[in-house]
DNA sequence: TTTGTTTTGTTAAACGTTTGACAATTTAAA
DNA sequence: TTTAAATTGTCAAACGTTTAACAAAACAAA
C-alpha cells in the first residue's frame, strides 16, 4: 500500500508538501497540490490512520456497546447512531455484549486499545467501578453507569403512565403488566413506577409478571399462555413490543379477541413495529432524537473532556394508537 | 493512558521485557513476568493497537459493508459475525451503505485507511473495479463483485424451485412472484429462476411484481393491495418475508382469507420470523453457515493472501412450513 | 537591482510499539 | 570453581505520519 513517501516520490515534491496537502495547511500553490492530488489518485493513496492517529489525531472511531443488533429496536438505534456518526466523520466500531458481562469487559478494554474517541453504552452487564476507570468520553442509554456519566433516556415514566391511562380509557379493568426482570440503575424500571402511580390514584390492583430479557421467546410465549388461559385480566401492557406481538400470537391460539376481549399495548414504538404491525398501540420512544442527544454530548466531551454535562436527559415519548387499545 | 514505558519504571524493568512480556517471546522468570502483569493491572494498561498495528501487526479489525442493520435478516446477519468474529480476536467496524454508492464509496476509502485485516461486503452499489482496487482480502454475501472475490450464498435457485414447489403443492393456480428490482450480478435474481423453471417445466404461467428495495413499506403495501383487489391471484411467493408480513396485512385488511383464499411463501425465515410468524411458511437462509463460511475463507484470505478460493460457495436453504401454504 | 513575499525543501523529533543485536548479569550445573 | 545456560538490560532502527524550525528557491513589485 501507497505511503506519504511513495507519494512525494511521484509528484516531485518533498514528503512535508505532501503532509502539507493532506492537512491543507502552509502556503501552497496550485500547481503543486493538483500534482500531489493526481499521484494520491494515481496510487489510489490513503493516508494510514494508525501513524496519523499515532501522532496524536483522533481516530474517529466511536465504540457502540448494546445487547445486541438482531432486536429491532437496537437495530434501529445502530442504524441510526452510525447514520448520524458517518455524516461527521466518524466511524464505528460495533459491540454486542448480549447479558455477558466478560464480553463487555473485553470489549472496554478493547476499545481502550483502539484508542477510540468515545464510547455510547446501552448494554450494561458490568459494576461502575468498571466504567469509571476507562477514562474516555462515555455516554449511556438508559442505564446508570456513574457520577460523571450522562444518561439518556426516553420518558419510561410518562410513558408508564401513558400505557396505564390507554388502557384504562379502553375499559380494561382487571390490568397486567409484563416486564423484563427488574434490573438495578435502570430508568426503565420507571415505566412500572409510571403505570403503578395511575392505578394507584384510582385504588386500582394490577398483577405484575416479570419475564427475563434472556428468555427465548418460546419461554416467554409459554409463560404469556399460562397468564392468559386464567381469563381473569382483560388489559395487558407490555414493556416491550415484541412481547407485545407474543401476546397477540397466543390470544389469537386461544380464541381471545383484541381488542374485544383484551387491551394490549407495547413500548417502544420501532419503525418496524410502525410499518408491520401498525394494529399495535405502543409507546414511542424518539430514537432520533434520543440519538441526536447522545451525539451531541459525546462530541462536546470528546472537544473538552472537563465540560459540564447534566446527569440526566429525558426525552418525551408519545402514544401510538393501534387497534389493539379501541 | 499509560504506555509501556510506564509499565516499565513501575515494574523495574526495561521496557524490552515489558514487550516481552506482552507479546510472550525471548526467555522470562515467573518472577520478572508477575512484576510486570502486576503493573500492567495496576495502571489498567492497554498496549497502543495503533503502535502495534503501525510496526506490523494486524489490527485485527474487519469491516463489514451492508445494506443496513434495521433489516431484521442483516441484523441477525450482522449479530452473527460479530459473535464468530469476537470468539476469534476480532472486531469490526460497521458500514451501512444503504443504496448509496458515495457512501459505500467513502467506507471502502476509510477501511483502507483504517488497515483494517479484511473485508465482508453485502451491499453492492459500486461497479467492479472500485472493489479490485481495495487490494484487502475481501469475501461478497450474495453478489458478484470481481474474479478473485469469492460469492457466498444461499441456493437461491433451489429456494426458487421450493417455493413454486409448495403453493402447487397447496393447490394454487395462479401464481404472483413479488421480488425486488432485478440488479445486476446478483445470485439472488434466482430465486426467480428457479420459480419461473418449476412454472415452465408444468407449462403454468405467473405473473411478476418487481417492487425496488428502496421502497417504503407503505408504498409497498399500496401496490400489494392493488394486486390483491384484483382477485385473479391464489398464490403468492414473495422473495422477503417482511414484503410477504405485508401482503399478510393487506389481505386482512381486504377479508382475503390465508390460506383459504391465497397461499403465500416468503424467504429468508430469520429468527425473528420463525419467533413472532410463525405461520408463515418460508425458504430459510442459513445464516449461520453463511457467516461460518464466509469468516473461514476470509480468515484464510487474510493469512495468505494468495490462496487460492472458489468463486462461488452455495448452502442449501430448507423449507420452513407454517399454516400460510396450508 | 533590490526588497519582500510566497512557495518549497531539508532536517529532525515525536507518537508507542516491536524486534534484533549484543552485552551484562544471574542462576544452575559440572 | 569453572562453564554453560538462562535471564535481563541497553541501544537503535523501524512503522507512517505530523509539525516545527530554518533555509533555499522562485516570483513579484518597487
Amino acid at each position: 500500500m501507497a505511503t506519504l513517501d511513495d507519494i512525494a516520490k511521484m509528484a516531485g515534491v518533498s514528503p512535508t508538501t505532501v503532509s502539507r496537502v493532506i492537512n491543507n495547511y502552509g502556503s501552497l500553490s496550485e500547481k503543486t497540490k493538483t500534482k500531489v492530488f493526481a499521484a494520491m489518485k494515481e496510487l489510489n493513496y490513503q493516508p494510514n490512520s494508525l501513524a496519523r492517529s499515532l501522532k496524536g489525531k483522533k481516530t474517529q472511531l466511536i465504540g457502540i456497546i448494546l445487547p445486541g443488533v438482531s432486536n429491532p429496536f437496537f437495530g434501529q438505534m445502530v442504524q441510526e447512531i452510525e447514520d448520524q456518526l458517518f455524516k461527521k466523520g466518524f466511524r464505528i466500531i460495533l459491540c454486542n455484549a448480549g447479558n455477558d458481562a466478560n464480553k463487555e469487559r473485553a470489549y472496554l478494554r478493547m476499545l481502550m486499545a483502539n484508542r477510540v474517541d468515545g464510547i455510547i453504552a446501552g448494554a450494561h452487564n458490568l459494576n461502575i467501578e468498571e466504567y469509571q476507570k476507562v477514562g474516555l468520553p462515555i455516554i449511556s442509554f438508559d442505564r446508570y453507569l456513574s457520577e460523571t456519566i450522562p444518561i439518556v433516556s426516553s420518558d419510561n415514566y410518562h410513558g408508564g403512565q401513558l400505557a396505564a391511562q390507554s388502557l384504562l380509557a379502553a375499559g380494561s379493568k382487571n390490568l397486567q403488566i409484563i416486564t423484563g426482570a427488574n434490573r438495578p440503575n435502570s430508568p426503565t424500571n420507571n415505566r412500572l413506577v409510571g403505570f403503578k402511580e395511575v392505578l394507584d390514584q384510582q385504588s386500582l390492583d394490577f398483577k405484575l409478571l416479570e419475564i427475563p430479557f434472556s428468555s427465548s421467546p418460546n419461554i416467554k410465549g409459554l409463560k404469556i399462555r399460562e397468564l392468559l388461559l386464567k381469563k381473569t385480566i382483560d388489559g395487558i401492557f407490555c414493556t416491550d413490543d415484541l412481547t407485545a406481538l407474543l401476546v397477540m400470537q397466543q390470544a389469537r391460539e386461544l380464541g381471545i379477541r383484541i381488542p374485544e376481549d383484551l387491551k394490549l399495548i407495547g413500548y417502544d414504538g420501532t419503525d418496524f413495529i410502525q410499518n408491520y404491525h401498525p394494529e399495535l398501540t405502543t409507546i414511542k420512544q424518539p430514537i432520533v432524537d434520543i440519538v441526536t442527544m447522545m451525539i451531541d454530548l459525546l462530541l462536546r466531551r470528546i472537544d473538552d473532556s472537563e465540560c459540564e454535562l447534566e446527569s440526566t436527559y429525558t426525552l418525551p415519548v408519545k402514544l401510538i394508537t393501534g387497534v389493539t387499545t379501541i
